[in-house]
DNA sequence: CCTGATAATGTAGTTTTATTACAAAAATTA
DNA sequence: TAATTTTTGTAATAAAACTACATTATCAGG
């Protein structure tokens, strides 16, 4: 939370302000870039309150007053994020919206990254290393991420596999052991299929992982819930960020598996890696 | 130019100034972040001159007045290398390497947001609109990114498919159209057989695009070539961000995809996502 | 080493900008 | 609906920045 930019954590609280210092966060993320250069006169009649209420906005952000917040808006500026929390508009061309999908995306990724509860991720791979085999599940958007943790744990050098086929889930989960950890990733975390198989997983003694959003029904009956807070999306034409945010928390299980094992664990990596090598063409060609 | 940095600018003219410009100057490099919080008098006496003085040091270097120049000041005091490059430790815990895998994700996509070609982008989305068939193709990784793909634009009511089948590829590559679309997305693009596979599609007429980096095998060969500047990944523990990099650029597409078909195409979009509903438990439970 | 011109700097007053204290209005609760 | 709390605005005050002008320093030519 330390290092956060002030443009995210105004759009962050956006939905906790009260009516005229919305107006006023309205005003500024209409354009950030103009705020730094007004007075708290001119802001205030861009935002139609009073003067004094843009300043107790300012000291709402932790700022000692107008001057020192145009000065820390002008400074979370030049880490490029522009957009945030603009939707993309019907009319936009493709320089307009480019940078919004980006900004949006990187919004949510720094979001999750202050809120993943650092305790879960550890004990999650806790289990991962413990696991004798590890079954990735995941349907529609959720089935690709599954796919991206195979191929990334399968480096592991231990049994792994995704799978995006219900019946298939159900018949692993129902046959599962103790030792098998099943990792299952869903947005929603309301898909009755995946809910079901989760469930009889639980039943039959295995660990369920759920990377899941919080408080959904995924998430109160599994073993270990990972939940990834990531915002609803409200606009249509804006794309789901929450898969893109499950990659990066699953990079991040990655590397504290990587981590665990040791340096020893590097050169088995190097080996899968140069494995790759005959099918690439070479650099200097 | 104009995006140089002030307080480098400021350096740079150290001899060019005269006594009370200097002895400003001196005052402001001494504590450049105290500086951006001090008020013109509080900067005057630190420097032992006039307020006016330091008024006319700030016009001198092109800046509207005191505030404005503590505004460039403070900008140029943020880093210039965003979100500093840290890598992971062998020692990192949890708490540590979590964010440094996200602060390092968002910084590579901000630096594709800022490097992505807008005149490209918007050929393929005219080139997806045209198609009558799109094929996403993807090994490993990719496989995963063109099996995203694949869900994200069946929604938009075209035939659509993903393959991570060599031989597969190599069938539908040789049999395709002019109509047809073969999207191809390699991290390397110098992967041989997906580069064999995009030279037959490209000789039997079809158009190709190519989602890779920059001065790649494949980004030569294919019709079009959607560069994606993602660094190098020089830690071992550190996770491919170009992946991560390739689905937001397929939000973007998909994004472009949807304005083009105008407003009424928002209304499928919602039938397929109503489709769905069934599949899920309600939210008031 | 003067003298006049020019540049540099400071003083004091003016204007702009920001903040504070308090009162009015809304919203909330009992 | 009255009491209480929260929100918002008004108006006065304080602070900060700027401007015009005066003073001082610097320097070239005699």
């Amino acid at each position: 939370m330390q290092h956060q930019n002030l443009l995210m954590i105004i759009s962050n609280e956006l939905d906790s302000l009260n009516k005229s210092e919305r107006k006023v966060a309205d005003a500024i993320m209409l354009d950030p870039e103009a705020a730094t250069h007004s007075s708290i006169a001119s802001l205030a009649i861009k935002a139609s309150v009073s003067e004094p209420s843009v300043n107790r906005f300012c000291k709402r952000f932790n700022t000692a007053g107008f001057p020192d917040f145009k000065i820390k808006l002008a400074k979370s500026l030049v880490s490029g994020v522009r957009f945030v929390n603009q939707n993309v508009d019907s009319d936009d061309t493709v320089e307009h919206f480019t940078p919004k999908i980006f900004d949006s995306t990187i919004n949510d990724l720094s979001l999750v990254r202050d809120t993943i509860d650092h305790g879960v991720v550890n004990e999650v791979v806790n289990r991962l290393i413990d696991a004798e085999r590890i079954y990735f599940f995941g349907l529609g958007t959720s089935g690709a991420v599954a796919r991206d943790a195979e191929n990334k744990f399968f480096r592991f050098n231990l049994p792994v596999s995704f799978h995006d086929d219900v019946l298939m889930m159900r018949m692993l989960a129902s046959t599962g052991r103790s030792s098998d950890v099943f990792f299952v990733i869903s947005h929603t975390g309301r898909t009755k299929e995946v809910i079901e198989i989760s469930e009889i997983a639980v039943d039959k003694g295995s660990t369920v992982i759920g990377l899941t959003s919080p408080g959904s029904p995924l998430s109160s009956i599994c073993s270990i819930s990972l939940e990834v807070n990531v915002p609803e999306n409200t606009d249509e034409y804006m794309a789901m960020t929450s898969r893109i945010a499950h990659l990066v928390i699953l990079d991040v299980l990655a590397t504290g598996f990587t981590l665990r094992q040791g340096p020893d664990f590097l050169s088995h990596l190097e080996k899968i890696k140069s494995s790759l090598k005959p099918t690439r063409l070479s650099k200097d060609k």
